[in-house]
DNA sequence: ATAATAATGTGATGTTATAACAATTCAATG
DNA sequence: CATTGAATTGTTATAACATCACATTATTAT
């Protein structure tokens, strides 16, 4: 198990491949485990975002999949990224207009996202005590929680060596 | 003082016409503590804006806007929410892509937003302890905070009276 | 083989936001 | 008051993000 206990913001010259292979297996495992099918098509766009760990927008990874020539309009796109959704494999950063690889897709987690603005690269947090902060105070305004949207920016431990 | 303690999520039947001239007159006084000018562009930005306690679209804004004839382009209205924006007068949903109107302008907060499914109501919270929270779950991964999107969706308590 | 369902192809369109440059208004100064 | 520099607004075009609607193809179950 090369990558468990990969760092949280995997640092510059990281073996990127571990990563990108790592998920298109978990991918494979939770689209059987669910009865859906991974198809062509939704592999390449999930590989697209996998190229690395910043955000793409949809526009982005189209352009990956045509690079050599292919002639995808922008709703096969979207399409791959709904059921990748879904699916729990992707996760939609509101606050770009961009869509990222999630880091520990089946776990049933509420996510949080730290963006860094130096090098761009997102880290998956996935913290139950800010779950819970929220909920609480939430509910003290007579509030019931159904989802969050929870985008942090700052400077990842790569680009603020203090 | 009418509306010092208004109802976090106002009821539908509040007099909505005070919270809309406070907001005006907080502006008011805000722009001239930092010498800007509150043109009437932007005062009527404003007060489109504070028709409700929904969330608006640029474009909802500037239909508003031009309801009587007025030929105003989109770029006025995104210029006039900067302006807003820059003066804590009016706060964006990422997630909504729409705008709102601050409820506590000057303070110095972060705000975490409570955005109703069922009614569209938004309401600003203002938890120190979900800020800090964030903070600390930030701190642990080593990284450091300069900004937060938190923005809630679920039930309002005029919608949900548990 | 067939029929039902799922997935993809395709073109048009809708929605949100910004770029670039011109014209106007405002406010400070001599 | 006239001038001038800065701020604001006007205007046109375009970029960036996302969905609709309908046709076609592929997959699965029977």
């Amino acid at each position: 198990m090369p990558h468990k206990h990969d760092p949280f913001f995997p640092p510059p010259g990281h073996d990127h491949r571990s990563c990108a292979s790592e998920a298109i297996a978990a991918a494979e495992t939770i689209c059987q485990d669910r009865g859906s099918r991974l198809t062509a098509l939704r592999q390449r766009v999930l590989e697209a975002i996998w190229e690395g760990h910043r955000p793409l927008g949809a526009y982005d990874i189209l352009a990956r999949l045509n690079r050599n020539g292919g002639r995808n309009a922008p709703m096969a796109v979207y399409r791959a990224l709904d059921f990748l959704m879904d699916h729990g494999l992707v996760h939609r950063l509101a606050s770009r207009n961009a869509f990222i690889g999630c880091r520990h897709p089946g776990d049933d987690h509420s996510a949080q996202f730290l963006i860094c603005d130096s090098c761009g690269s997102v880290a998956e947090l996935a913290s139950d005590d800010v779950h819970k902060t929220i909920g609480r105070a939430a509910a003290k305004k007579g509030f019931a929680v159904t989802s969050e949207t929870v985008e942090i920016t700052g400077h990842c431990p790569n680009c603020n060596p203090s």
